[in-house]
RNA sequence: GGAGGAGUGGCCGAGUGGUUUAAGGCGGCGGUCUUGAAAACCGUUGGGCCGCGAGGCCCCGGGGGUUCGAAUCCCUCCUCCUCCGCCA
């Protein structure tokens, strides 16, 4: 959510500062007005309290001396009922008011480009040269079966499409390949650890921006509101909601393996073949919790950290900055990562690192205590997070890049310590 | 799943209808004293909202109710603890 300070005096600019970007403008229009009904409401409703509550202690000063309270009662009664009729138009308004604030998206960082769709993203960088065969290359929908390794046919027989049977030396390199990455970010990049639910609450998906509009997107356990985790972002994220942090504690890098569930409603007919995407897949997520002045450097960092993952095992990426149409609902500043596919002959998505400034934390109610010149106020923390790697998306580069004539493929040497040895995948 | 018990500020803990603007202690911060520190003493120390300001309003696990007035009474939900059962 936006800060209604904020709101309020920028009011103005609100249109050219949400440019490009998904939101009803009759909805903003009407927070204004609503904003300012709210305010002379407030004022006349907690005047009349302050009233009422002075009458209340007169009330219990006269019983306590014996005396008669009768005309003290009877006015507090009746300011009663004005303040209850107060409050109820107060809060229906608050209840609009608030529901226009949550669907309102995040103001994109000043450096981000401007574009209305993917088009207008800009690759940053490039690392490694687009693996090139002197045959054609397979894709992974056809390697993995054909090793024996990925089984889309039984998957789609115990529960349905998009979910695939990993086995073999896949379900080995994808058990290493969480392990590599969580050594990884631990050991050298400084994140802790941490094994989450993979079930979260509704507040939780409020708070990272989940619901309310994304609701379709996610899996809901049947009369709960318990829903299947679409990524660890929400989870680690809202570890600490409602808390209000001490300074020095700041910055907090967390790592995190877990599986991640996602409805794909509207991707029908959309990367139907492979691993690309699933239901359920696995991914490590780096998650940052930092001051408003350090974001900035520890987006850049983060980003840093999950290219490491890609340089170790060699696959060639590029980094995107996403334009101020193509982002997020809840983030600020976007870098994509994307692995070249051979077998696609295209780069591909696999981690997505985000910025999202006080916007999360303001939702979740996540705080920092600052002390400036000895006086102590709360601020909300910064929040980012970005996938350290897609274990899936991984696996596939790995087939495909690592891809020899024979059909073999060759695992990276980093991996290898990993799954004990193994230097390559044959049909057997 | 069954039966009990408990949720108060950073922490401990008092408070069962009316000077509670939540006692007291610990911890934190500032100060006095000291060469310095400790001790002692004094002061200060939760969150949110409205208002230019003075100031006001709300929050004692969440929500609802009773009352002129609720931390306190009632309803409901959540969480934790103990015992039993079951289970990995």
């Amino acid at each position: 959510m936006l800060a209604r300070d904020f709101l309020r005096t920028r009011f103005p600019d609100l249109p050219h500062l949400l440019r490009n970007r998904t939101y009803d403008a009759g909805a903003l229009a009407r927070w204004g007005e609503l904003d300012a009904e709210r305010r002379r409401l407030l004022t006349s409703v907690e005047a009349l309290k302050a009233e009422r509550n002075t009458l209340s202690a007169e009330v219990g000063r006269k019983k306590k001396a014996k005396e008669d309270a009768t005309a003290e009662m009877e006015r507090a009664k009746v300011l009663g009922g004005e303040v209850a009729a107060g409050e109820k138009r107060i809060e229906e308004i608050e209840g609009e008011f608030f529901a226009i604030e949550q669907t309102l998206p995040n103001v994109p960082d000043e450096s981000v480009p401007d574009g209305e769709d993917e088009k207008g993203n800009v690759v940053l960088k490039s690392w490694g040269e687009p693996t090139r065969f002197p045959f054609a290359p397979k894709p992974h929908w056809e390697l993995g079966p054909d090793l024996g390794i990925l089984d889309f046919e039984r998957a789609a027989k115990v529960t349905g499409s998009r979910f695939t049977v990993l086995s073999g030396e896949a379900s080995l390199l994808s058990r290493a390949l969480i392990a590599f990455m969580l050594d990884l970010h631990t050991r050298e990049n400084g994140y802790r650890e941490v094994l989450p639910p993979f079930i979260v609450n509704a507040a939780s998906l409020f708070g990272t921006g989940q619901l309310p509009k994304f609701e379709a997107d996610l899996f809901r356990l049947k009369d709960t509101d318990w829903y299947l985790a679409p990524t660890a972002e929400v989870p680690v994220t809202n570890l600490h909601r409602d808390e209000v942090l001490r300074e020095e504690q700041l910055p907090i890098s967390y790592c995190a393996y877990t599986p991640c569930f996602r409805a794909e409603a509207g991707a029908a007919g959309k990367d139907t073949r492979g691993l690309i995407r699933q239901h359920q897949f696995d991914k490590v997520e780096l998650v940052k919790f930092t001051t408003a002045e350090g974001s900035a450097e520890a987006h850049e960092r983060l980003t840093r950290d999950a290219e490491t993952v890609l340089e170790r095992l060699g696959l060639p990426y590029r980094r995107v900055v996403l334009c101020r149409g193509d982002m997020g609902f809840s983030s600020a500043k976007t870098y994509d990562l994307e692995v070249w596919l051979p077998g696609q002959d295209a780069y591909r998505e696999i981690s997505s690192c985000s910025n999202f400034g006080a916007f999360q934390a303001r939702r979740a109610a996540i705080r920092v205590k600052r002390t400036a010149e000895g006086k102590s106020r709360n601020e909300f923390v910064h929040t980012l997070n970005g996938s350290g790697l897609a274990v899936g998306r991984t696996l596939v580069a790995i087939l495909e890049n690592g891809q020899r004539e024979d059909g073999s493929v060759a695992i990276p040497e980093a991996l290898r310590p990993y799954c004990g040895g193994l230097a390559e995948i044959r049909k057997g």
